[in-house]
DNA sequence: ACGTCATGCGTACAGCCGTACGCAACCATG
DNA sequence: CATGGTTGCGTACGGCTGTACGCATGACGT
């Protein structure tokens, strides 16, 4: 049904133009929704209505924020790798030694990802992602080397390298498993590997 | 166009009713069609109609065999886990002891899984699928409990536990990167790890 | 040779999608 | 208070999707 009489705004019309919000953080709140529907429905399920959904902001607002669905994938997953890496770092800059970077490497792996349970499933989703989407293996890219570059404050480029790929098998092997390792079980690993 | 009148096959009609063919390899052929699909543009890529055309059989057909789509994905990631597992189980088989397994794990590594393009995204995208449809969460519980209990000929539970997280590790990063492991360099990994 | 019936396929339907486009609303000027 | 321009949103379009359903087909029993 087209308007082309002009609607008073109190009029009970199926959809009442909502009053134009002025809010200056829609764009960063459609990005966080973007890594709800992933966490929660994939990549797959990434869509701008099911995004504009979940912020509760019109349709319109997302398209005219992200020109296209890749563009709010790649601000949204660059925003996650961000804030795992600054927890990682953080975690490495705070040992003191070598022995106290185990511990914090044990840390992170038990707490900080097995932990929180949507961050596995958004880096997993990113790394198929990125398989495709040229813009992503960027951002993956950039995060396996500032996670390297944060080992190597506490150990060689090798073996950073090594302990970082470990750390990966030992975090996908839990997140997959019925049985997952305890934080005792990945401390061994751990402790095995640099002993 | 409804057809009222009976078409010779001759006619060329827009779509002139192929002649149906006995095939009883279809099922399985579907399946391939259906990896190749995952492989070329991931799970998201894969649909009914895709297939077909991948097959080249009508899209009646594939609805014919499988019910649903997730009953194809998850036949076409049992056939893709069944048949990596079954190469690695001949690898470890195949190694007189435990020196020779460890550089028949670093073979698999790097011919099987790294050389051979499609199979390592063909993992990942079964990764991210199992997160949400359980029947492929078994697909992968089955494949590494195989995958370890091959390694459990040359090593003790733990061990081989641990070592599939590294090699898993060491396969994704790998897959990921720009400028992915040699096999020298996975080598010395898995000797580190083994020493 | 001929009927029967399981097998296989064409087609239609309803619903979701991305994106383009034009108009409404507001802010900053004058 | 007028007016111009920027910002934001409603809507429509074409194309893709899964799936249900009914009819054509040909293998097989007789």
């Amino acid at each position: 049904m087209r308007t082309l009489v002009r609607m008073p705004p109190t009029s009970t019309a199926a959809t009442p133009r909502r009053a134009r919000r002025h809010d200056p953080d829609r764009r960063d709140r459609l990005i966080d929704a973007a890594l709800a529907v992933i966490a929660e429905k994939g990549v797959a399920g990434v869509s701008h209505r099911e995004v504009a959904r979940v912020a509760d902001v019109p349709l319109g607002s997302t398209t005219y924020h992200f020109t296209s669905l890749d563009e709010l994938l790649a601000e949204a997953f660059t925003r996650h790798a961000d804030s795992v890496a600054l927890v990682f770092e953080e975690r490495m800059r705070e040992a003191p030694d070598r022995v106290a970077a185990i511990e914090s490497v044990v840390r992170h792996v038990s707490a900080d990802l097995l932990g929180a349970g949507t961050d596995i499933v958004l880096s997993v989703e990113l790394y198929v992602a990125a398989v495709r989407i040229p813009a992503l293996r960027a951002v993956t890219q950039t995060w396996m080397r500032r996670s390297r570059q944060a080992l190597e404050r506490h150990f060689d480029p090798t073996t950073a390298r090594e302990l970082d790929a470990l750390v990966e098998g030992l975090v996908l092997h839990s997140a997959l498993s019925t049985d997952p390792m305890t934080a005792e079980q990945i401390r061994a690993a751990l402790h095995r590997f640099l002993r």
